[in-house]
DNA sequence: CAAGTCAACTGTATCGTTACAGATTTTGAC
DNA sequence: GTCAAAATCTGTAACGATACAGTTGACTTG
């Protein structure tokens, strides 16, 4: 019984053209010691031949294992369009292998550990990737409780070895205090993230060790942060620069506050360069091409992509998490 | 044998703990008709109890429904800025069922056809959303000659009815017209879309007959498109700008480019609302807050992944496709 | 009360794959 | 020439689900 020409081949099929059993056909595209190399070489021409894929379904269902890796996103729209060149670093790794990628989206208004609990419930995965990972994150704790694989974007303090890459968020605000300290500026306003995650405090460490070497102060401006809109963030910003000690520079942690900041400053009555000088984390040209008055830091999310995908990937295979740790460093745009 | 407690629960557990067949839990949780009342919901209660998710590679190995759709991807930077709202309208919709959303990527330098013969060849999807739509694209020909159900972001015209959602640029370019000369301007450039994707003749026509309606002319600038760079685009508006004909209204198929049109008219010495006027397509906010003179018509690209979702899981369901073709229309941003 | 009807339930085979435990043939040693 | 070891190859069962073809027992019906 020969399946019909135009169907999907499977094994059968291919154990039909070429003569031998199933459980050779499968041994010898997985290049198994005890099958002749003749016999390999006739049943991968075959496989080649009629364009055989492994069957997922089979493969899954079978050994449990997915050859899936599931992105976790939040579905919020400021946050998608810094995640959405991931998606880009992630696909171009995953393209090389067997894997797919699933994208697991979770509302601000759930609990982030729904989605996770849901992929190790169901198995639905073989890796996963966080963001906006948090010292103490329950994600975190959980999937190293149960042993499976995953990467973070961000770093934790649980005092455990998992994978992951990060930004170097001392760095950049450190970066910054200093070439705000160039151009003559001492007095300097930070637009942090939420305090909630882990790189707050690192920003925050950087800005304050550069205040310290560089020998500036720091204004306060911790009514908003990254996670507010960028309406609240134009008009605390406004307000901050119409008050008695208005700082003369400005550091925002990523592209879109960026825009805002600008936006409150031009609405005090302030130019930027003259009076203000800002530096931003920035990872879209817009701001570069409206307002080149801002220094701008470039923080490469698609090598996080790609970084991340390859750490997933490793662990997967059994690699151990201290080797799949990395950082990169704030570069200078243009 | 009852299955081990922290195991995941099977139709097995589920028939060990009810003490029926396997085939009757199975039926039962399909509310099948000829399963008592009283079974389906001992059955019911402690399917819920226990967790129970059906397993995925079981379902879809025996009955090939994979319960994926598959959103095929252009990695492409400048395009995925554009699609990745489409991701969060697409996730709403699916997180209301049992279909996961795996993105399927392809470069630049590959053949578009690919990733669609991937999914049709390997069954890896029921259905496929697709965007960057050509006239006689053959990603629509192959997938309608299979009966393989797809939505379209854009349409096509090859006389084929098929499930899309479109923006209506033949509207946007006709308001846009309109919205310059009620401002008083008359010389008009537009910067298009490639002229390969269905929109271009959308757009194209809508110009055309605004030209007409409200009496203006048309400035030639066929040199780049919206697929050029931003620094060519930016370059090829300045020499515009300074060319002796030069256009005194502009008018941006999209807000990247809208960005490197601002920069290219300032460069050539010019100011928006004063010496030029400018409509944009717009689906961030970025250009609104840094050059509020431009007059933005705003693309709702996550209502787009909304209907596009229901779309093609309700052709996946057997809806005729002239039902699920639907039209967005521009509005503008404050 | 025999026979037919119906409601409720169940066993078997199967999807494509791989783990495992053979089976068969070849080779080599003495 | 015999026998063990090595080299190749293969059948069966199982992963979890569902289609399909029953089975069982209670209830009508004439």
């Amino acid at each position: 019984m020969p399946s019909s020409l135009n169907e999907r081949p499977t094994l059968k099929t291919i154990a039909f053209m070429t003569g031998l059993g199933i459980t050779t056909v499968s041994r010898a595209l997985k290049d198994a010691p005890d099958i002749g190399a003749e016999t390999k070489e006739r049943v991968r021409l075959v496989a080649a031949q009629v364009g055989y894929h492994p069957n997922r379904a089979g493969v899954r269902l079978r050994t449990g294992k997915t050859n899936v890796i599931s992105l976790i996103l939040s579905l919020e729209e400021e946050f998608i369009g810094l995640t959405s060149p991931m998606v880009v670093g992630i696909s171009e790794v995953l393209a090389t292998t067997q894997y797919h990628l699933v994208i697991t989206p979770y509302s601000a208004r759930s609990d982030p550990l729904d989605p996770v609990r849901y992929v190790l419930d169901t198995g639905a995965a073989d890796g996963v990737i966080i963001s906006r990972t948090e010292p103490k994150d329950p994600r975190v704790a959980l999937m190293m409780e149960r042993n499976f694989p995953f990467g973070t974007h961000g770093r934790t303090e649980l005092g455990l070895d998992h994978p992951y890459h990060d930004f170097d968020n001392e760095r950049f605000a450190y970066d910054a205090v200093r070439m705000l300290v160039e151009r003559g500026r001492r007095r300097i306003m930070l637009l942090h993230p939420p305090p909630f995650l882990t790189y707050h405090m690192h920003m925050r460490s950087g800005f304050e060790r550069g205040l310290r070497d560089f020998g500036a102060t720091s204004v306060p401006f911790n009514k908003v942060d990254l996670d507010n809109s960028l309406a609240d963030i134009r008009v605390a910003c406004e307000a901050a620069m119409l008050a008695p000690d208005a700082p003369d520079g400005v550091i925002s942690g990523s592209g879109g506050g960026a825009v805002a900041l600008v936006a409150g400053i031009e609405d005090a009555g302030l130019k930027l360069a003259r009076d203000v000088d800002m530096v931003s984390k920035q990872s879209n040209d817009f701001l570069q091409w409206l307002r080149p008055e801002v220094i701008t830091l470039r923080e490469d999310f698609r090598l996080a992509g790609r970084e991340l995908a390859k750490a997933v990937i490793a662990r997967i295979e059994g690699q151990p998490a201290t080797e799949l740790q990395t950082l990169s460093f704030p570069v200078l745009q243009n």
